[in-house]
DNA sequence: CCTCCACTGGAAGATCGGGAAG
DNA sequence: CTTCCCGATCTTCCAGTGGAGG
């Protein structure tokens, strides 16, 4: 059933592009300046999850590295690393630089200060989900440390430099500014195609399926994949020679209910429970949610600090809020 | 229409845990 | 050992806001 494992993962960057070309050309133009030693332009490349953007950033980079000799990339995800702290601690790794600086009692700027004496090649770097970087102004140190080419990739670019004031914020419009939009179906089929071919054995499963699946997947690579290796696994834990269309009917509210899962696993105690209050209601007022989450747990956190976390399951889209002041209620997300 | 107040989210400072220096 | 500094987490305080409910 299964050949290839690693095809399937979502992280896996195909050695060929099908698709968006003109992407993938402007991406390279922006960068171009680094095949000569010198320092590219910023990029910004937005648009909805699983359109292609972390995918078509890496691929880039990698055939810059294959074709430039003397360069440096790394890719940092800020969502992982949201802090100023460790995304500037992530950077200096990319060039070897972080080594004794496992103490956390370092001078509050001499991460930045190290990237700045840093005067080797051309360094590439990646910043994804740079929206839920919480210190923005890292960005702006960032972009003033010579030697560095910034790759920014953000769901949408609507608030995303309000923090920076006027004169910061608007050096970053000035950057080549990518859009990604939703896949369409044959767009996704293309992309599980290959996939299909090295991941699985031969006639496990054919077009017509992997139809089903970037239908339900509604232009989500990321979905598509993942419902791809759910259905794989399916199949074989069943001892099926074929994925049947049964298997993937199910195989994609399956994959998408993995994925949530994933985000609620690194919740903290207190956030599942607050999590839990929200699930089992279904819908909720703020008052009666902190009322609720105080009863469950000993020692309960604050009010404000149950706000904090609130908002990073918005961002992790585990939760849903509507409405506004008085009016906001809180969703569990279906 | 107006008022009120539940709710949000920024700011500042306290606390914690851990690693380094004295 | 103590002291100091760091990032991370959390609390306290509060200004601003706009929907609910007169």
């Amino acid at each position: 059933m299964i050949q290839d494992a690693r095809v399937l993962q979502p992280e896996f960057v195909p050695r060929d592009i099908v698709h968006r070309t003109h992407e993938v050309n402007t991406l390279t133009a922006a960068l171009d300046p680094v095949t000569d030693g010198q320092q590219g332009e910023t990029s910004l490349l937005y648009g909805p999850s699983g359109s292609g953007k972390t995918c078509i950033a890496r691929y880039v980079t990698e055939q810059l590295r294959e074709t430039v000799l003397d360069i440096n990339t790394q890719y940092v995800n800020c969502w992982e690393d949201y802090s100023r702290f460790k995304t500037l601690y992530r950077i200096l790794e990319g060039v070897d630089r972080s080594l004794d600086i496992h103490r956390q009692s370092t001078p509050r700027d001499e991460l930045l200060e190290r990237l700045r004496e840093y005067d080797g090649p051309p360094y590439v770097v990646i910043l994804d989900e740079v929206d839920q970087l919480e210190d923005k102004t890292v960005l702006y140190e960032l972009y003033r440390t010579s030697g560095l080419t910034l790759v920014l990739i953000a769901n949408q670019t609507e608030n995303l430099f309000e923090p920076l004031n006027n004169r910061l914020a608007s050096r970053f419009r000035t950057a080549t500014r990518i859009n990604f939009d939703r896949y369409g179906i044959d767009e996704l089929v293309a992309i599980l195609e290959p996939r299909v071919r090295w991941g699985l054995d031969e006639g496990v499963i054919q077009t017509p399926q992997l139809e089903l699946i970037a239908n339900a997947a509604v232009g989500d690579a990321r979905v598509g994949i993942e419902s791809l290796r759910v259905a794989a696994r399916r199949a074989k834990h069943e001892g099926l020679e074929k994925i049947t269309d049964e298997i993937i009917r199910n195989a994609v509210p399956e994959a998408e209910s993995e994925i949530k899962q994933r985000n609620v696993d690194i919740l903290t105690e207190h956030q599942k429970v607050v999590y839990e209050v929200i699930t089992e209601h279904g819908e909720i007022t703020p008052s009666d949610l902190y009322e609720s989450y105080r009863e469950r747990v000993d020692d309960p956190k604050s009010n404000r600090m149950v706000r904090n976390y609130l908002k990073k399951m918005e961002n992790y889209n585990l939760v849903r809020a509507e409405g506004h002041n008085r009016g906001r209620k809180y969703h569990s997300v279906s």
